[in-house]
Parts: structure tokens; C-alpha cells; sequence
DNA sequence: TACAAAAGTGCAATCACTACACTTTTGAAG
DNA sequence: CTTCAAAAGTGTAGTGATTGCACTTTTGTA
């Protein structure tokens, strides 16, 4: 059903030169020190082109993101019978993170994020553009209005937890504490 | 004590220039559609001057945030007896939002942050570097270790109610929901 | 008074990104 | 199969922030 011309083929496999590029170089000698030309001139195309498939440099690591969002809803919407949103979410991320233990460029590519903080803001503001549509999923689910600011709140707890528990050692148990304290408050181990 | 040579006081007055002339061409004609030359020649200083006073463009409006980072610890530190960090920290929010009410210059400065995207990111860069400071703080205050997860996501989670509340209409209601959030926890009030 | 550090300057360069005018490719209609 | 407009790609020249460099001026201090 989804048959690509040769036109949208070729589109995207300009891309995909470009993007795959991009990640080797940046890999093999860090963000800051390769300039979009040089990633230009290796996917053999013109640095007019590649910013016409991209937005900025920080761009070229991070493509597809769409999936992402409906996947981050889905796991609200399509949770288990009983299952509280933020463990919901807790099980979502955890998981991602499992699947991405599979990758062997993941813990490299993952490491050349986080030590460059360009990209780690971009990624940040990659995973709070979704805030909104995570934030109207569970409020819908709750019954609240769309900008009831409790939901807006947890939607962006859940996705700044996302980015806490990927710099910690610990992701298993860092998500369970961080998303315990989401469900639970502060207050309920915290009697001093 | 502290007397400063006329030296320092002329260097900070060529901070201050350089920092005022900003402000106002920044609020008269918004961030963009400003060069920094421009902003340099109503100082009267050189561009390069201007950059050895400040590290970038954004920087030039958000001047002296150590005080800042120290009045937030000392909101968790020096917080009445009895009363919970969460609360302590939803008041010094609330507080500094009201005292930003007086100065009427501050509601502009506000929007022209509000509607530019690299300051908003710029403004939220500042905060969270104040992230590791108050998870400390934190940390000492119940005696757990400083690094515990639990403290950094409280920390992580409060700077970024800040920025949740500022972006609605109604904070004092905003921050009373989003700390309450903290505080007891999703599950308290969502028996669903 | 003399000297070294600090503050300031102007210039040229880098780098991401854009506007423009242009050529080539290609899907589809006739 | 031809034709033609849209889409994809190119090269050039620019903008605007930021940096490095070599230089002059100021100023605290010995």
C-alpha cells in the first residue's frame, strides 16, 4: 500500500546518506570537531541539500521522531486493567532502554550525546515537544480538562525522569524510584 | 571590605553599559532583530569587549544568578520547622513571583523571553544549573547520600515546576496543584 | 617612575545557516 | 513518446555570532 516512486526512494536514500554520514563521522571524532560540509562532502551532496533534509547539525542524530510520540501515548492509552499512569510510563521507558541494550552503537552513540551539550539539549527539547500530546493523553484518560495543569505537570515529570534515569548507572532502579515518587509524593517515605 | 579599586568599578561599569544597552534595544525591537554589533556600538565598547563581558548573545540579559542558586538553598535549608521541602520550595517560588510583580519592567522582560525560543532554553539552562546545588542541599537536609536518586529527581522536578508555573495564568493555583503533586503523589487524589 | 597585568580595540577568520538563481531529474498528462 | 511543471539538487554569496591574534591604553603597584 505504501509504494514509493522512485523519486520518494531516492529522497530518502539521500537522506539516509546524509544521516548515515553524519553518525560516523561525529562518532569517530565528536560533534564539535566536524563541520556540516566535511558530512556534506562524504554523503556526496551539496551543503544546501543537506539542510534541506535537515534542520540544523544537531538534526542529522535524530531523525524520526513521530514514532516516538505515538508510542509515548499509546502506552498511557493501551496500559493494562489497573495499572497506574506513571508506572505506565515507568514500564515504557524501561523498556526502551532494554530494547536499546540490544544496539551495540547505542552505548557509544548514547555517550557522544551526553557529553556534548549541544545535543543534549536538543535531545531534551526533542522529548518535551511531546509533552503536550502526552499531557491532553492523560488528561483525557483521567477525565480532566485538556490543560488541567496537574496532567501537564506529570507529563513533563514523566519525560524529565526519562532524562534523569538515562545518566544514572542504575536505570531499573532509579525509574522505580523516580516514578514511585510521582505515584507516591515525598511525603510518603519521608517523615522527618 | 569589600572597596573596590576604581579598576573594578570600571569594568563593572562597562558590564553594566554593555548589560543596559541590551535590555533596551532587546525590549524595544525584540532578541532577534538585533545584532550584537549594534547592541556593542550603544555601549560604546568594541564586539570584542562585549564577548569578554559575556559568553553569548542570551547571556546579556541574564545577568548575577549566583545569588539565586544560594537564596534556593537556603530556602530548603533555612525553612521553618515542620514545614516540608516541597512546600518550602513552592513558597520561594511564590515569593519571588510576587516580588517580580513590583518591578513593572519585569512583565515585558517576561514576555520577550516567553516569545523567543533561544532564550527560553537559555533561561531554563540557567535554572537547571542550579539542579546539582539543591539536590545536595536536599540530600544533606534528610541525610541521604548525595547523590541519591530520590533527592535529584525532587530537585529536577521543583526547577521545573518553576518554569510549568510561570507559563499559566493562575501560579499561586499552579504551584499549590504541581507541589501538592510532589508532595503526596499522583495516587493521592486519582483513585480511578 | 617603571613595569606587568588587565582592559580594550580592530581585523580576519570560522562556522552554522539562508537566499538566490540556476540546472537536472522525474512523474504524469496528453 | 513527448512535454512540462514540480521537485531535488547545486554553487555562490551573504549574514550573524563567536574566536584568535596582535596591538594599544590604562592602572595598580613595587
Amino acid at each position: 500500500m505504501t509504494e514509493l516512486g522512485r523519486r520518494e526512494r531516492k529522497k530518502l536514500q539521500t537522506r539516509q546518506s546524509i544521516a548515515d554520514a553524519a553518525l560516523e563521522l561525529f562518532l569517530a571524532r565528536g560533534f564539535d570537531d566536524v563541520g556540516v560540509k566535511e558530512v556534506a562532502d562524504r554523503a556526496d551532496v551539496s551543503v544546501t541539500t543537506l539542510f534541506k533534509h535537515f534542520p540544523s547539525k544537531e538534526a542529522l542524530l535524530f531523525d524520526e521522531d513521530s514514532e516516538m510520540e505515538s508510542a509515548l501515548v499509546a502506552a498511557v492509552r493501551e496500559r493494562p486493567a489497573g495499572q497506574s499512569i506513571p508506572q505506565a510510563l515507568r514500564q515504557h521507558f524501561v523498556g526502551a532502554a532494554r530494547g536499546h541494550a540490544d544496539h551495540p552503537l547505542f552505548g557509544t552513540f548514547a555517550r557522544l550525546v551526553e557529553s556534548t551539550p549541544a545535543l543534549r539539549a536538543y535531545q531534551r527539547t526533542m522529548w518535551t515537544r511531546h509533552e503536550k500530546a502526552l499531557a491532553r493523553a492523560i488528561a483525557e484518560d483521567v477525565g480532566a480538562p485538556p490543560d488541567d495543569v496537574r496532567c501537564a505537570g506529570l507529563a513533563r515529570f514523566a519525560l524529565e525522569s526519562r532524562d534523569v534515569i538515562f545518566g544514572r548507572p542504575d536505570r531499573e532502579r532509579a525509574a522505580e524510584e523516580l516514578f514511585g515518587l510521582l505515584e507516591h509524593g515525598w511525603a510518603a517515605d519521608q517523615q522527618a
